[in-house]
DNA sequence: TTGTGTTTTACGACCTCC
DNA sequence: GGAGGTCGTAAAACACAA
């Protein structure tokens, strides 16, 4: 079975890459520890509730506490992030994040706790009920709420959730992107150019010619003519021949096989990237869990949200070989997430950022299954015990942020 | 405006694990 | 066999110098 290969929707184009987190260019550095994780050799997998859950969970994610506890001392005890590293790497995960970082980490998990944060702030993704030819990935917060409720049944959405939404619908950037339910996107589906994310979009890149549609907007299905919005290109189109006329993918005769041209890359929103790049911070490793409610909440499909992790590990590998540069501690730029926090400030001057992504509650929580490695899950037994033990710590704890929560959304939208 | 370099999505090939 | 992993790469999106 081939999970949707493409997004379906045409694109609320985007920002200029000044208003962008992932320049690698100025801004603060994050300094991130360098070896934060070690490379896993593919060995965890999401797996929510095994028992390599639980060990994971009290055993390789020692840094993960660790690293919790540079955002919210609170956290620490039974959080569910699952390092794919060894816990020796890990002890320096996280060790000097700025404190618009700490900041949010602490808003995060603060909503989180206070409010339990869901699985039901799906918008339409993969539910099945939006899809290219319906009314969007409708991301108006009303819709929104409404087509939570697939997964809400989990958890119903809280304020954070409502608030973040709100702020989807008010225009954030946002998610462009509808899966249909059979999971496979089909290519063409109808334009958002009228979405107030597009306006908005528009409005953060300023001179951005692009802010159409990608240059992907048009019909895959019919026989139009690619036109491509993007400004910066598309002189003259030469002569046209009738083959070029057709649809680059006239009939899908492999979906999911082959890009379409048309969609060949979207580029994501600042609120999806600032929120995967939020769930990277917390683990490189997304659980399937994780995925699905992330995938939910930013209207991505779980297969570009796990693509997104590999690609943002590769970037950070990369970013390891070049080696040397002070900017870049263990080939995490921070500057990627605060820049990107910068320009989420700009577009929410009030925004408490909630991370309403993030379940503090363990049975919640995600706890990331993984694949073990071999010596380590010879004692997953033991450590499944003591992940027990951690989850009674992390509800303590949770109650704490709860509390901690209250200040901390002051704090944030200071 | 254009050429060029970099970054970001997305995929295929191939691997390991269950 | 299917999941997810890395690696390499294509191509769009973007930045920026000339």
């Amino acid at each position: 079975m081939v999970s949707h290969y493409y997004n379906t929707l045409p694109y609320t184009q985007k920002h200029s890459a000044a208003n962008l987190a992932y320049a690698s260019a100025a801004g603060q550095p994050w300094n991130w520890t360098p070896n934060y994780h070690t490379p896993p050799n593919h060995q965890f997998l999401g797996d929510v509730d095994s028992s390599h859950a639980a060990h994971h969970a009290a055993a390789a994610h020692q840094m993960y506490y660790n690293s919790h506890h540079m955002f919210h001392s609170a956290a620490a005890a039974g959080d569910w992030h699952s390092p794919a590293s060894s816990a020796a790497a890990s002890d320096n995960f996280v060790q000097n994040v700025p404190a618009s970082a700490h900041q949010l980490m602490q808003q995060h998990h603060a909503h989180v706790g206070g409010g339990l944060a869901s699985a039901g702030s799906s918008s339409s993704a993969s539910s099945g009920s939006s899809s290219a030819g319906g009314p969007g990935p409708t991301i108006g917060g009303t819709q929104l709420n409404e087509t939570n409720s697939s997964l809400g049944a989990e958890a119903p959405p809280n304020h954070a959730q409502q608030q973040q939404q709100q702020h989807i619908a008010e225009g954030l950037p946002s998610p462009p992107i509808t899966v249909s339910g059979s999971e496979i996107s089909s290519p063409g589906a109808p334009t958002s150019a009228s979405s107030p994310h597009h306006h908005l979009a528009h409005h953060l890149s300023g001179a951005s010619g692009n802010n159409n549609n990608s240059p992907s907007t048009h019909n895959n299905n019919n026989n139009s003519v690619t036109v491509n919005n993007n400004n910066r290109t598309s002189p003259q189109k030469p002569q046209y021949y009738e083959w070029m006329k057709k649809p680059a993918y006239p009939a899908q005769p492999q979906p999911g096989k082959t890009r379409t041209k048309d969609k060949y890359r979207v580029v994501y929103t600042d609120f999806q990237r600032l929120e995967l790049e939020k769930e990277y911070c917390t683990s490189r490793y997304i659980t399937i869990r994780r995925k699905s409610e992330l995938a939910q909440t930013l209207s991505l499909s779980e297969r570009q949200v796990k693509i997104w992790f590999q690609n943002r590990r590769a970037k950070e590998r990369k970013q390891n070989k070049k080696g040397s540069d002070p900017n870049v501690m263990g080939g995490v730029q921070h500057t990627d997430y605060s820049q990107l926090m910068d320009a989420k400030a700009k577009l929410e001057p009030g925004l408490h950022l909630p991370h309403t992504l993030h379940s503090m509650n363990p049975m919640a929580m995600n706890i990331p299954a993984m694949r073990l490695h071999p010596h380590l899950a010879a004692h997953s037994h033991s450590l499944a015990a003591a992940a027990a033990h951690s989850h009674q710590l992390q509800q303590q704890h949770s109650a704490q942020m709860s509390a901690a929560a209250v200040a901390g959304v002051g704090a944030l939208s200071m």
